[in-house]
DNA sequence: ACTATTCCTGAGTAAATTAATCGAGAATTA
DNA sequence: TAATTCTCGATTAATTTACTCAGGAATAGT
């Protein structure tokens, strides 16, 4: 098992983009920039994303992305294992042949852990995280930034 | 997050260990026969169990390792930490700093994971899993295969 | 005292993975 | 036509993993 900034950039993308889409699509530029997380990376992440569609796009000036369906549809779960992150904690990835052909000592351990992290992972949707107040806090203070720096941009588009 | 062999190999280490300290130490070359382990790769684990103060170690002939406390009171959680595994699934350990100097968007989804997996594995101890049937039938057949060796033993060391 | 056994320690390493970057291109809007 | 935005593939530096290797120290039995 691994918990990486692939799966978290995802999560926290995902619903940077569930916060931003309200009316118009969201471009990369502007979740990374709030996000602190490289454009490019994030490129290759909406590449997943977009394969299993959780997101639509359009290209052109004033495209970008939204979500293909409503928040309360897309679990954690599904973000993460979208972008191909792993969190399966057995070494045979369930098929019981740990130990030469058959299982090892804690074959059913790590099983009963990998249910309890996807069960907790898959109960909770990008629509829950949103009403939560320290997810609208942290919000707001990008938000914040954001509007705070936008004055500028002209000038250094010039 | 991650869970590699490191820690998947201390617990299976560690129940094996449990499983056969009844009346002597149980030395690693025996362990690593049985679970299919690396015995260097063992010494280094057990080194760091040792100094975690979950083993006792006896040197020389018949000497080996015998678990430091009662089963029942040895977690699997306490194992994993202690050879180095982070199970932590937060980018900045919990120090509220994984953007810039503040919190990310996701930061408490993360801690609230890591309370689910730490909650879980604090809360299963060797002591447990002995008690299991699974766990039992497939010591059986690892003991097994060691009797079917055993006889052959002695002349390989003449 | 000698020998075999077993733990102890540190250094080194090949392979894999991560978290990117870079470059080129295609679609869309104004 | 130009700016914007997504699309795609290749490359890469740094890190980590899962080991191996070499040498040593303590102990038990003879």
């Amino acid at each position: 098992m691994k918990m990486t900034t692939k799966g978290r950039y995802a999560v926290t993308a995902m619903l940077d983009l569930a916060m931003h889409d309200e009316e118009r699509a969201v471009n990369l530029a502007d979740i990374a920039r709030r996000q602190d997380i490289s454009l490019t990376y994030l490129e290759q992440l909406f590449n997943k994303l977009k394969r299993n569609i959780l997101v639509q796009s359009t290209r052109g000036p004033g495209g970008g992305y939204r979500l293909a369906h409503a928040a309360d549809e897309i679990s954690v779960a599904k973000v993460i294992f979208s972008v191909d992150e792993q969190l399966d904690v057995t070494r045979c990835h369930g098929k019981q042949n740990c130990q030469k052909d058959a299982r090892c000592l804690t074959h059913d351990l790590w099983m009963e852990l990998n249910l309890h992290i996807s069960g907790f992972l898959n109960n909770i949707t990008l629509g829950d995280l949103l009403k939560r107040n320290t997810v609208q806090r942290v919000a707001e203070r990008q938000d914040a930034v954001l509007v705070q720096f936008t004055p500028y941009l002209p000038l250094k588009r010039s």
